[in-house]
DNA sequence: CTCGCCATGACAAAACCATGACATCCCCGC
DNA sequence: GCGGGGATGTCATGGTTTTGTCATGGCGAG
């Protein structure tokens, strides 16, 4: 599990993040908003902590970019404050909890625990999926657009459900393969490129400027959900 | 949904039976053969997560004696061993799917939820149905293109009834022997398709073309209705 | 016995998709 | 801004798998 810290305080930052490890996870970094909105957009991450006060843009601010982004993963809001208008400007902003300084290690993990928990439950692919015109009903193995229907083969479908089961998340070409393609298949990243090649051509209402297959250079790809 | 988890290793239950309640299923468990077999029978459990080393009597030979009962409900076979034999012996003995431990929970879970869907979703097909201006009667049995009659065979309505049940899903030839053959018949894939081919040939305008049975490459065949 | 049904197998046709080549784009350092 | 190198877009190709289609023969019902 990969996660982001955006805090500017070292010393804080000195605290976590062996902790966060000792707990098993991925840990990155930023010490300024402008930094951790970039990596928490830009980067693969399963959980943002987010500190309130920071310098550049402050912590309300960068959860709502995050939002806009259409990125779905959990964040926890870290702040000295304790307010009830606090909280609910949080929470409004689209954070998922909230922890208030100071708190004990233990705390915090059980926090992300629980956090990642509440989101791996519905990492399943949704029902149906409706991007622009175009609608995508994974029960019934079915796509069209309007009345008219589309053809999406077998391996299509699964890259879709794959994609759309990330929520927004950027997708690597490594979890593509593990995920889409049968137990320990091995083709050349260039398999992946075509199968969105082939999704945009048929899904996109203008393939060479796809709306909702969006590449994510160095990254893999990502559904725009609107 | 009710479950009954017939498995004697104490730990495995213990991991399982939470795992399947915070899934929303409603768990039974039996430690033995003999128990487990007696509460498939009597009780009302929607699928049967069966393992196949137990003391008492075997998993194959429970599934056997079930399906004696005339009990329909689903069984997923749990097992160490993941041979080739293994498998069509347990597919044979009227189980399923197949799982080969060690399985990861929302592996199991993710079979649950197909067998469920593929058992449950089409329990009862249409009592007549229009493709064209083809009518089919269930029912009666009869089968018309405007005032003319039309010579389906048996198997071929069974076959369309399968299909009308799916609700435009694709069924697979797996699915297809399972539900329009009589019990445990094993004919080679190809009989499916002679079976759509004659229907196709049957129902179809230009039967090169279908527009109603429609191949779902990979998958199977799917019942397109209008 | 005769007829229709249908399982099986053979072969052709079609779909799918991995691969590689080349063009193009993007990001980074200058 | 301006390259340069790596990443991505795009296409053509061929091999493999899957499906279409037909012929054959067994089997059971009447």
């Amino acid at each position: 599990m990969r996660l982001l810290l955006i805090e500017d305080e070292i010393s804080l930052r000195a605290a976590l993040v062996p902790l966060l490890e000792d707990a098993g996870y991925h840990v990155q970094s930023a010490a300024d908003g402008t930094t951790g909105l970039d990596r928490a957009v830009t980067g693969n991450f399963d959980l943002i902590l987010l500190d309130i006060m920071l310098p550049g843009i402050d912590g309300f601010a960068i959860c709502r970019e995050i939002r806009k982004h259409g990125r779905k993963m959990p964040v926890l809001m870290l702040t000295a404050r304790g307010t009830v208008e606090d909280r609910i400007r949080g929470l409004d902003g689209g954070a998922d909890d909230y922890l208030v300084k100071p708190f004990s290690g233990p705390e915090l993990l059980a926090r992300i625990r629980a956090l990642l928990r509440r989101t791996a439950v519905d990492a399943q692919p949704p029902a149906s999926l409706r991007l622009g015109e175009v609608q995508i009903d994974f029960q019934q193995v079915t796509c069209q657009r309007g009345s008219h229907a589309i053809n999406l083969t077998t391996r299509e479908f699964r890259v879709l459900e794959v994609l759309a089961a990330a929520k927004g998340r950027p997708v690597s070409r490594e979890e593509f393969l593990d995920k889409a393609w049968d137990h320990r298949a091995f083709p050349t990243t260039r398999t992946v490129d075509n199968q969105i090649l082939a999704l945009r051509q048929k899904l996109e209402t203008d393939p060479a400027h796809p709306r909702h297959l969006i590449t994510v250079h160095g990254k893999g790809y990502r559904l725009e959900n609107q």
